[in-house]
Formats: C-alpha cells, sequence, structure tokens
DNA sequence: TCCTTATATGAACACATTAGCATATATTGA
DNA sequence: TCAATATATGCTAATGTGTTCATATAAGGA
C-alpha cells in the first residue's frame, strides 16, 4: 500500500504543504525589518510613508518588504488618493509575533 | 535629552536586543528541515540516529541543525554510552510551534 | 496636459544559508 | 590497544536573501 505512511496518524512527520506554509510563514518572521514593520501595523494601520519615517527605513526596503508580507497574506491596504494605508491581515500569525515579543522580552 | 525615544512607551518601535531574540528564533523555525526535526522532538526524545531514519536525512545535517537548535537553546540532550538523546528546550517556542502547525493545517 | 507626490519595480551586489562529502572525535567493548 | 559505532566538524558549492540605486507607474491637482 504505497504512500500509507503519509495517511495515518501514525507518522510522525509533517506533510509537505503543511510544512512549506509554516517554514514560508516564519522565515516572514525571520527578518528584523519585517518583524518592525508588523510590530508597527499591529499599533495601527500606517502609510507606506508613515512606516518609512517612524521605522528609518528606505522607501524602496519598506516597498519590497510590503509586497514579501502581501504575497504571503499577512498584510493588506486600502487605498485613498496616491496613498496606500497598509494593516495587518492575519489575526492568528500577529498573535504569534506578540507572543514571541514578549518571550523575549521577559527572558 | 539624548535617546529619549528609545526609553518611554511612546516609542512604537522593538528595542535591538529582543529584535534581534525574535529575529533569531523566528528564523530558527523558518527552515523545513529544523521544523521537522524539532516537530519530531516534540513528540519524543530522539537519539541522532532516529532523526535520522525517522526522516530520512543524512547524519551531517541532522548534526548541524541540531547544533545551529542548540546554540539557540532550543534544544538539549543527554548522553548514554555513545548515543545523544536530544529533546526540545523551550516549551513556549514548542507551543508557538506548534500554533503554527495547526493554523496551517486548518488555512 | 504637466507637475508633484506616493508607491512600486527591476537589476545588481553583498552576504547568509543549506546540504553534502570527507574526515575527525568520542565512547564502548573485545 | 584496536575496531566498531555514534556523532560532530571543516570545507565547499549552490542557492537564497536583503538592501540599494535608479527608474517606472499611478493618482490628484493646477
Amino acid at each position: 500500500m504505497d504512500g500509507f505512511e503519509y495517511e495515518n496518524g501514525l507518522n510522525q512527520d509533517l506533510d509537505s504543504e503543511t510544512l512549506f506554509i509554516v517554514s514560508q510563514t516564519f522565515k516572514a518572521l525571520g527578518d528584523p525589518t519585517r518583524i518592525r514593520i508588523l510590530n508597527l501595523l499591529s499599533k495601527k494601520e500606517c502609510s507606506v510613508n508613515e512606516i518609512v519615517e517612524t521605522l528609518d527605513i528606505r522607501q524602496s526596503t519598506v516597498s519590497h518588504q510590503l509586497r514579501f508580507l502581501k504575497n504571503l497574506r499577512l498584510v493588506k491596504y486600502r487605498r485613498e488618493g496616491t496613498t496606500l494605508y497598509y494593516s495587518h491581515d492575519d489575526e492568528h500569525v500577529m498573535l504569534i509575533l506578540k507572543q514571541m515579543i514578549d518571550h523575549a522580552c521577559h527572558s
């Protein structure tokens, strides 16, 4: 019975799709710049320029990282004129981020 | 007053030490091989060889990744003869891993 | 339409990461 | 001491990642 070991509860390994999503998401959280952006967005919706000025990161860097986070559906945006307001888009991941920050602070 | 903005609660950014720990830890979780190893160790203590055979990963790769996880104090080991038994060493991080896996499964 | 502001994109570079091979080390038992 | 087993380490090639500069696009107002 081919693939049996991948279909029952005895297998101690993760299926490849779950593994991919989990590693991708943690990878997104594994960069200081992205963490700072997400941490800021956890507090308030921000335009790209607000992020640039608050965190003192170059505009193109912020834009690249926002695209990265957008692709993973970790952030979303709404337009108002020429301004784009970004906000977080995954409550659960934001909660995990907060937990890790708290864990790091108290360790 | 130099550095004032880094010492009060108004600052929306994270301090650099917290940022470093958080990003390092998430980076550790951002690799499929390390996730598989940690997931296995979340279920039971394992020797290096058990990890190698259960997950079908080369011995040197497992050993390298275990050292990586050990440096971050995410795993620990005990010796029994020539065999080293590894287990997880950070309940909170393991809980975060479990949460992310559950999140990925149900999405 | 033209200018200005806001944001996105593409290319290139420096740097980090990962896996694999070969080999080293360490422990046990004969 | 020597062999066998278990694990760690050094090096390297391939690949991936993050930032920057320069430039493009898009929307609004004059």
